[in-house]
RNA sequence: GCCGGCGUAGCUCAGUUGGCAGAGCAGCGCACUCGUAAUGCGCAGGUCAACGGUUCGACUCCGUUCGCCGGCUCCA
């Protein structure tokens, strides 16, 4: 007999052989209906494998693992089409992908992106045979010979990794499609038929660039058709906010072309929502406690040799040359900052001291990796670095992340904070020494836990020079992006001999936290264009007002409204032109301009204006002065936080 | 950088087998003076990304360069 335990803590006793589809069967017919796999003590099996007693768990597409095994059988489904439309294909890896997966292919003669509309006919064809997967347990000889004999490469090299760490070798068969995998696999290609293929990239095997350059094909698949269909429509949403789109439409900005890749070029609407930002980020700053510095945009090589950069990251840097000597264009705003600590003796009486600074940087980026705003070459940094005693750790990371959390907050974002630890086995890669690392690790432990913040420790994912604490931004539609970081520093103190001195008269070694809050401004802002859709918060809007006389009897008027709006603060224009209402009205909602004020010979007459909010419509006619009001209230730049 | 795709008017796109460069929107002009998401008519707009080649003839075929797009491990 084998005793399985249930989740809800019951227990029941099957014959042996009972295999997890009657399992499923016995539970409710429903849950047989939809389950896809099954675990018992956490271990992964077919439905059609008899089950073994231990806690067993019913798989469906609910759970996240229930996804992946759905993706991952499509994978399969996909290279059994590929192969039988392309039989001198070779298979490299197919695995699930947060909503997806691919397969990595080497197809010859493969014709591009035209073929996706073959190779998905085919896969339906093969989920309309609703043909079984089955899964066979092979010695690694007997693998390697099998894949060898089918002239399968990449499979062997993978074979020959998994006889190194010692795991028995599976492969499952889709009618005559066999291939390598660990599992386990939906029962059928049945479950499949809620599957779509969206793009051909080419990816290096293993992504390693020396490495043979294979086709990816990228899928997806989910449970039942309507979820297929919302996350393609989430798919076409995503490429209707593409700020890469939106913004030269809005008139924000233009990159690439004759401007230089990789180099963006901020017009009139752009450089406005650019300068309110900063605004706001350098008033906020001030009200940290933060003073602001401004440095050149190059300096001598010899300060980036002394900060490591020369070395380290010369792949990355511009140089030029000032009568003779070296320059470097600043791909990083650090060393300005250490200027500025080292102009003076520093007490401690003056720590903490933070600097920030708007650097604007260039980093050489390769021309394959640019993207929109998301990737750029020259960029501006919302820097900041604070110098502090070791005792003020706690509280300066905490008031670093309480910082960032408000600016997230303040755009609608939501967040997930990963802390990223050394890898203790590997000690010797790292600047400093291994008991500073511990402390300086706790300190940014202890100042999440302190503040309740959930995180998620990464071992190994801290940069060579220490710790760190990103925060991924989670924008409207659900996508997560860079956001904040905070960066301890063990390195630059130490190679530019930073100290300051202690109330005992005795210099010590000044601690330094890097922190950004945007990052970089221009991704930041591809973000928040891709988050609001383009319709800014009114104080980020380029324009708040549009002015629109119904006829040019009102063109009089409609300046002196003009003025007295501009007067009040508020970004705004008249408009003119001889159209029709209705045609100016469509093109600022298009421009989405937050207000419009429309005037015809009432308003003209009884001084008074048509408000019209952007999306929600016509606001019925009120005074000039109450109508100003209404912009100015929604427009209004946010006040700081309080400290607390 | 590498693989694949793309490049025609400011934007979105047609352009047959190699035979005179097209439309809609935007712009400008004229008419219209209009009440909450597209008034009508007209005009102008091009080195078909650039350079080279094949050809009687190239937007079209070939090559090179530039730019843009999808990607380049989330490990069977």
């Amino acid at each position: 007999m084998v005793k399985l335990v249930f989740p809800d803590g019951s227990s029941k006793e099957y014959a042996q052989g009972t295999t997890g589809t009657e399992v499923a069967a016995s539970i409710s017919r429903g849950l047989a209906k939809k389950a896809l796999c099954c675990s018992v003590d956490g271990v992964m099996y077919d439905l059609s494998a008899p089950v073994v007693s231990g806690a067993i768990r019913i798989i469906t597409f609910e759970d996240e693992v229930g996804a992946e095994v759905l993706r991952h059988s499509a994978s399969h489904l996909l290279a059994a089409a590929v192969r039988n439309l392309y039989p001198g294909a070779r298979f490299g890896i197919g695995p699930a992908i947060r909503d997806g997966f691919y397969y990595d292919m080497d197809i010859p003669d493969f014709p591009g992106s035209s073929a996706l509309d073959a190779i998905s006919s085919e896969m339906k064809r093969l989920v309309g045979l609703n043909i079984p997967f089955e899964r066979a347990e092979l010695s690694l000889e007997e693998a390697v010979s099998f894949f060898e004999s089918m002239g399968e490469r990449f499979k062997v090299e993978l074979i020959r990794e998994i006889g190194e760490k010692g795991e028995k070798v599976s492969i499952y068969r889709l009618g005559s499609f066999v291939d390598l995998c660990r599992g386990p696999h939906v029962p059928s290609s049945g479950y499949l038929k809620h599957t779509a293929l969206l793009s051909v990239a080419g990816a290096y095997w293993r992504g390693d660039e020396n490495n043979q350059m294979l086709t990816r094909v990228y899928g997806t698949a989910f449970d039942t058709g309507e979820a297929l269909s919302n996350h393609l429509e989430l798919l076409e949403e995503a490429k209707r906010r593409d700020h890469r789109k939106l913004g030269p439409e809005l008139g924000l900005f233009t990159i690439g072309g004759p401007g230089g890749p990789g180099l963006a070029y901020w017009l009139p609407n752009g450089a406005a929502l650019r300068e309110e930002l900063e605004g706001f980020w350098k008033e906020a700053h001030r009200r940290q406690g933060y003073k602001l510095v401004v440095t050149p945009h190059m300096a001598p090589a010899e300060l980036w040799k002394t900060s490591g950069h020369y070395d380290y990251y010369r792949e990355n840097m511009y140089f030029t040359e000032v009568e003779k000597g070296e320059y470097a264009i600043k791909p990083m705003n650090c060393p300005g900052h250490i200027i500025i600590y080292q102009n003076e003796k520093r007490s401690y009486r003056e720590l903490p001291l933070r600097l920030a600074e708007l650097g604007t940087v260039y980093r050489c980026e390769r021309s394959g990796v640019l993207h929109g705003l998301m990737r750029v070459r020259g960029f501006t940094v919302d820097d900041g670095h604070i110098f502090c005693t070791a005792d003020q750790m706690v509280s300066e990371v905490q008031g670093v992340i309480r910082f960032a959390l408000y600016f997230l907050r303040l755009f609608g974002f939501g967040y997930d904070i990963e802390l990223s630890l050394s890898d203790p086995d590997n000690m010797e890669h790292y600047a400093g020494v291994p008991e500073e690392w511990a402390k300086a690790e706790k300190a940014m432990a202890d100042a999440l836990d302190e503040m309740g913040e959930k995180y998620k420790s990464v071992l190994g994912e801290a940069a060579f020079y220490g710790p760190k604490v990103d925060i991924k931004m989670r924008d409207a539609l659900g996508r997560t992006w860079q956001g904040p970081t905070i960066q301890f520093d063990f390195n630059i103190p130490a190679r530019f001999n930073l100290t300051y001195v202690g109330d005992d008269g005795k210099e010590q070694r000044v601690y330094m936290v890097h922190r950004a809050l945007f990052g970089s401004e221009e991704r930041f802002i591809g973000n928040l264009i891709e988050h609001f859709a383009g319709n800014f918060p009114g104080w980020l809007a380029p324009v708040q007002l549009i002015i629109l006389p119904i006829t040019s009897s009102q063109h009089e008027y409609a300046r002196k409204v003009e003025i007295a709006a501009l007067e009040a603060g508020i970004r705004c224009t008249a408009d003119l032109r001889s159209g029709t209402i209705g045609y100016r009205i469509r093109e600022a909602e298009t421009r989405k301009v937050p207000f419009m004020f429309v005037l015809g010979e009432t308003e003209a007459r009884e001084g008074t204006v048509a408000p019209r909010r952007h999306g929600k419509g016509d606001l019925g006619a009120m005074s000039l002065e109450k109508a100003l009001k209404v912009v100015l209230d929604d427009c209004a730049r946010p006040s700081f936080m309080e400290r607390r």
